[in-house]
DNA sequence: TAACATATGTGAATTTAATAACATAAACGG
DNA sequence: CCGTTTATGTTATTAAATTCACATATGTTA
């Protein structure tokens, strides 16, 4: 098997395409092409094919894509054709819309635990799962097999989350605090920044101004 | 002035050096280096100076950049150095977690309201804003100048919502909810997809696993 | 079964972004 | 006031990503 590099921005998209084949697959849809696909999420199709093609031969010439061949092959190429648990850190307003929000768990997550450190949080409901001190993550961690952990905490307590979770075994940290972690090399870690795509449209929509001055 | 384009890779970096920079300053920091920069937000020293070029000359051979002198460029770059009204459309349990971000204040954008259109959520408090009535946003949108748009309402409302936005002057639009929205070419619109990031880590975490089999 | 229509897969061309290398300017010390 | 140090700004180079163009394979129709 060939293994070259596949560009992040590929592996976005991937993860893209596959949340619109659910869909066109939940309405019945049983073959797409890639001009449809590029259509549905905004890029070309060109780059549709392209970014299948790191992966193998997926279609049909002169067809298309089998709606739920395909959905399958960018689920199993992502990782999702296995259920992954999670840590949400961080019981704060962030952390409970995570929890709630059904999304993760379609995609194949599971949220196997929520942990705080403010007494008056510990213990609380949220949907079924129960905030859980931040000690008990250790133990938790290992019982429910946690490989990936979401860190949302306040900046200042962030990078001892970080370490708290790198030290547990978790491989993999999606970060919502807006501050550069400090990881082992072998940790995956992403950061999620909301501000950022913000600012991105006040950038545009200034420099529109400057343009038309 | 020469105006070319600008990537916006480039730009995300900004934000992210910007809110570095301030934090520089509330810790008294006066001077930094590109060096100090780069390590600061996980880049390279040449990307900072790159980036910055973009837009002038900021710094002084031999020592470095003055950190408010710098910061304050930086915000008048992202179009920061006016206040930005937004509206949150949808008060679920991600738009309540965004009305009660403090974030979004400290860098100019002031929450102008928060609408959803569930009889039981509306008139209810966040913080110090309260929950309106969808029909109450035309008004509201003038009267406060509202120009940016969140979008934090289930996939099967957002394009509605989105109509609405851009039929009432809006001119920019953030869009949580995981779908691609059709609008007109001058609307600025940018997704932020949560899934997305935790699925980049399960292909690497899976990626990892078959390089070492 | 041959000709045609269609849509994939891919190598080449193009564009864009990141990195490296270096010339330039400021500060400092003897 | 000249040489040395330092860190910027910019040009050159390399690398990466996207787009283009077309050969290839499939299905359909006459
Ligand atoms: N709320 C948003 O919309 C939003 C937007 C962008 C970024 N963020 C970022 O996400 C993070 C969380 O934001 P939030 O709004 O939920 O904040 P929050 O204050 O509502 O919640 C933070 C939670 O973390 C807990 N906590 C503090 N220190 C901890 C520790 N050491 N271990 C475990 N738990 C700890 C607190 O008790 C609290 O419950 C912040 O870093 C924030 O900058 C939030
Ligand atoms: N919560 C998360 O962590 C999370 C993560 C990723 C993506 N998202 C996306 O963000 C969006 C919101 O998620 P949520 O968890 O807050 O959902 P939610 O169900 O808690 O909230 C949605 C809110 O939108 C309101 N609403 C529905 N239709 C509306 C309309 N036409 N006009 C105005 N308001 C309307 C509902 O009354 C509700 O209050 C969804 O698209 C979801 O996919 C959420």
């Amino acid at each position: 098997m060939k293994t070259l590099r596949v560009p992040e921005a590929t592996v976005t998209r991937l993860s893209i395409y596959s949340r619109f084949l659910e869909r066109l697959d939940r309405n019945g849809v049983t073959t797409v092409s890639s001009g449809e696909i590029a259509e549905g999420v905004g890029v070309s199709p060109a780059q549709v094919r392209k970014d299948l093609a790191y992966f193998g031969e997926f279609g049909t010439r002169g067809v298309g894509y089998n709606v739920k061949d395909l959905m399958k092959y960018t689920l199993k190429i992502l990782g999702l054709d296995q259920s992954w648990s999670l840590a949400i850190m961080g019981a704060g307003n962030l952390g409970f819309a995570l929890c709630t929000y059904r999304g993760f768990n379609v995609r194949g997550f599971n949220i196997a635990g929520v942990f705080d450190n403010d007494p008056t949080r510990i213990g609380k409901r949220i949907g079924n799962l129960e905030v859980q001190a931040l000690e008990k993550f250790p133990e938790i961690a290992e019982r429910e097999n946690i490989r990936i952990g979401v860190i949302a905490v306040p900046i200042s307590a962030a990078q001892e989350v970080a370490d708290l979770l790198v030290k547990n075994g978790v491989e993999a940290i999606l970060n919502f605090a807006p501050v550069a972690l400090n990881v082992p090399d072998e940790i995956e870690i992403r950061n999620v920044d909301l501000s950022v795509k913000l600012e991105i449209l006040t950038f545009n929509l200034g420099f529109r101004a400057a343009q038309s001055l």
